[in-house]
DNA sequence: CGCCGCAAATTGATATACTAGTATGGTCAA
DNA sequence: TTGACCATACTAGTATATCAATTTGCGGCG
């Protein structure tokens, strides 16, 4: 990279017209479909953690080039799903062990602060949508959908966000909960706990509903408290997937 | 993109030997640099919001190819500074006022619940790591050296991150401050503001030193408290700066 | 005045080639 | 046998040229 004094330079002189549409629909570029298909199969384990990656390969295999898939895995890496040793490879992230406590630390201190808010500012209709939800959660338990119902769970929060006027914040909390659900990808399903999470979730409604910002804190508290993976018992188990 | 059955397809095919090696030293790559260059210029307003942006131009002024600056701007876009419009151009993207107190919401929440961690753990060696920063930040005020002061201020706030053992949340902090310190640098620079400053470290470090949790913490809000940005104002006195 | 359509501009994607680090595996010497 | 060393293959990083897809802006037409 060849020196230069002013990166900013030319500020002026262009000053063409520029784009005053606002937002508008991005449309799914080939790097976004490159991007979900790897990240769905890091998460459901298909592709394992310490698993070896190439640019090269995974374009072949996707009847793309490089370029997308590039973009995709730099997306990846960014989001601590794959690490890339530059002229050597890239490989699967291995889970590290600090980074699970962490990512509590992280989801409980955010949600917290949402769920509070949303207890506070909650309109009837933001209630109704949260019941929606549980409804569609309580007839996925039922039928046993695992797949389908975390989807759901992930709405029940995202939801929350939004009631509480901080969507950014559910984008930080899908990059740490990234590292909490692939742990417990590893872990055996607990018989019921589907029904328990609905019972949670219906508690934290209740307290959004009622607006008890202090009740609707502890209900978040203890849902969160139950979901925390024991690293140590699945470190012994599958010791090359963390580091 | 064509159709694949199987995106995990050749898992066991490859099975070579991945890079055994450990983290490593990332290498700066010139789409590194590309990118940092950009970022200071956003943050120090040489780029103002709303200013149009072009790969190729870009490309030219750094005298680099479209590859690297493409992933800078990409980059850019995942932290919210620049917005890429498909086929029609890239802007830096303006400040977004609901942005601004969402920031502070998440800024306090894990700062908040750094600042207790470190508190409970941190030791001797721990607090004089803080106590060598606020000299230099002592030595800084008294300079009027407002950008190295602000290089010692994140050096704080990043250490009692690593003191708690939480270095992944400074990674989020980081892109959450991004937004508040570009508001902030609208504002004008208040007289004697760098010594109150200095002020307020000295009591979260002297609550560090003496394990006060609860001390630190409130420590820590009295000083995040003190430099929410004046949205409002700001947004009459740069109306298409904000959007 | 407003609508339509075309040309220009810009990002998205492809293909290819080359560069520069890195790991591998084998050779050779202690 | 063990260790260091070196040639080689391999991979990500960059460069470049080109085309595709889409939006924007402008000019002309009704």
């Amino acid at each position: 990279m060849r020196e230069r004094s002013a990166s900013a330079a030319g500020l002026s002189e262009g000053a063409r017209t520029l784009p005053t549409r606002l937002p508008k629909v991005r449309r799914v570029t080939t790097a976004d479909a490159v991007f979900h298909r790897l990240y769905d199969d890091i998460l459901a384990l298909r592709m394992p953690p310490g698993m070896a990656l190439q640019e090269k390969k995974i374009a072949e295999q996707f009847g793309v080039s490089r370029t997308p898939v590039r973009e995709a895995l730099l997306r990846l890496s960014e989001g601590g799903l794959v690490d890339i040793y530059p002229q050597a490879g890239t490989v699967v992230s291995r889970i590290p062990v600090s980074a699970i406590p962490e990512a509590v630390v992280v989801r409980k201190a955010l949600e917290a602060a949402t769920v509070e808010r949303a207890a506070r500012i909650a309109t009837d209709h933001d209630v109704e949508r949260l019941d929606a939800i549980i409804a569609r959660q309580k007839a996925l338990a039922a039928l046993g959908d695992t797949s389908s119902f975390h989807e759901e769970d992930e709405a029940f929060h995202e939801a929350i966000t939004q009631i509480a006027g901080y969507p950014g914040i559910w984008t930080i909390l899908k990059t740490v909960k990234v590292q909490i659900d692939r742990a417990r990808r590893l872990t055996l399903p607990v018989l019921g706990r589907m029904d328990h999470v609905v019972q949670e979730h219906i508690l934290i409604r209740n307290a959004i509903a009622k607006r008890e910002v202090e009740g609707a804190h502890r209900a978040m508290m203890h849902h969160l408290g139950a979901v925390i993976p024991d690293v140590e018992e699945l470190r012994t188990r599958h010791p090359d997937y963390f580091c």
